[in-house]
DNA sequence: TATTGTTATACTCTATAACTATA
DNA sequence: TATAGTTATAGAGTATAACAATA
């Protein structure tokens, strides 16, 4: 090989190294959907993690902090912090969770909604050139595909 | 919500929050795979970076240092040290490449090949229950897919 | 001048254990 | 006794810049 782009054989994906592992071609995939994701995120300062915790807070109701850490597969411990900065910016706030006064539920303010859906907007079109190999029944269906695979808990 | 498991409501696939996101479902879906490959390569003392370096070794020929990190979307910087650390347990070998004395092209040993092959075998089962909500037909179409977005670059 | 491999460095992310307050 | 949130800390991963050898 020795070349600065490797190389992408049309017609021959077995000739692709390493492309029979589904775990390498997600983390693949991953990398530069994270890339593209942070650095259309970057004007906001939001990075994929605040932005999906953020978001999450805007969509879903009465979620603890434990429940975004599974749902998000991070830490608990890291939900403190990505909450304590959003939290710090007026993004979201705590609330005492009804019947656990153990438990915080994290809910977006409005400006937090505001926030998350302009960066949602935007976001749209990142994701639209990462797909853009792909026709709108491809991207469903890899939609469909991943999220089966995603929950598989 | 407020439960242990995030809710993953069966047929209803939009009230899974961010589940509209593709860099959300490439998230977690890699999350999981990197975890369980990690776990499985354990007793090989290999992670999933080091096993991708090994095999990739073991299948390519005349890939140089650059070509490798290109490839795994790796830093050349972290291409080192994995090379330095596999070449030190002897599993692969750094020769000058052909032609150009400045670039090293990277090989597996027999050894390196040997055990490459055995962490592949053991692989293959960790990713056939993390694809195992998928039959066949769409663990091919996913794999498809995956590749089209996998070398968008 | 540009590129390959390398080193050094700092930053982010991840994983773990321990603590407190509630349950 | 177990769980939610928090804190602290160490380790792994990532990103950047600079350098020597070669192109």
């Amino acid at each position: 090989m020795l070349r600065k782009q490797p190389s992408i054989p049309e017609g021959d994906p077995a000739a692709l190294p390493l492309s029979g592992d589904a775990s390498f071609l997600l983390a693949r995939a991953n990398a530069l959907s994270l890339a593209a994701t942070n650095r259309t995120l970057e004007p906001f300062t939001l990075k994929a993690r605040s932005y999906s915790v953020l978001a999450l807070a805007a969509t879903a109701d009465y979620m603890s902090q434990r429940d975004f850490a599974s749902y998000l597969r991070l830490d608990p411990s890291q939900v403190v912090a990505l909450v304590d900065d959003l939290q710090e910016r007026a993004l979201v706030e705590r609330r005492s969770a009804p019947g656990d006064r153990r438990a915080n539920v994290v809910v977006a303010t409005d400006e937090g909604r505001a926030l998350a859906a302009q960066a949602h907007a935007v976001l749209r079109q990142a994701e639209d050139a990462l797909l853009s190999e792909l026709d709108d029944s491809e991207r469903a269906t890899l939609a469909a595909l991943l999220r089966k695979v995603a929950f598989t808990d």
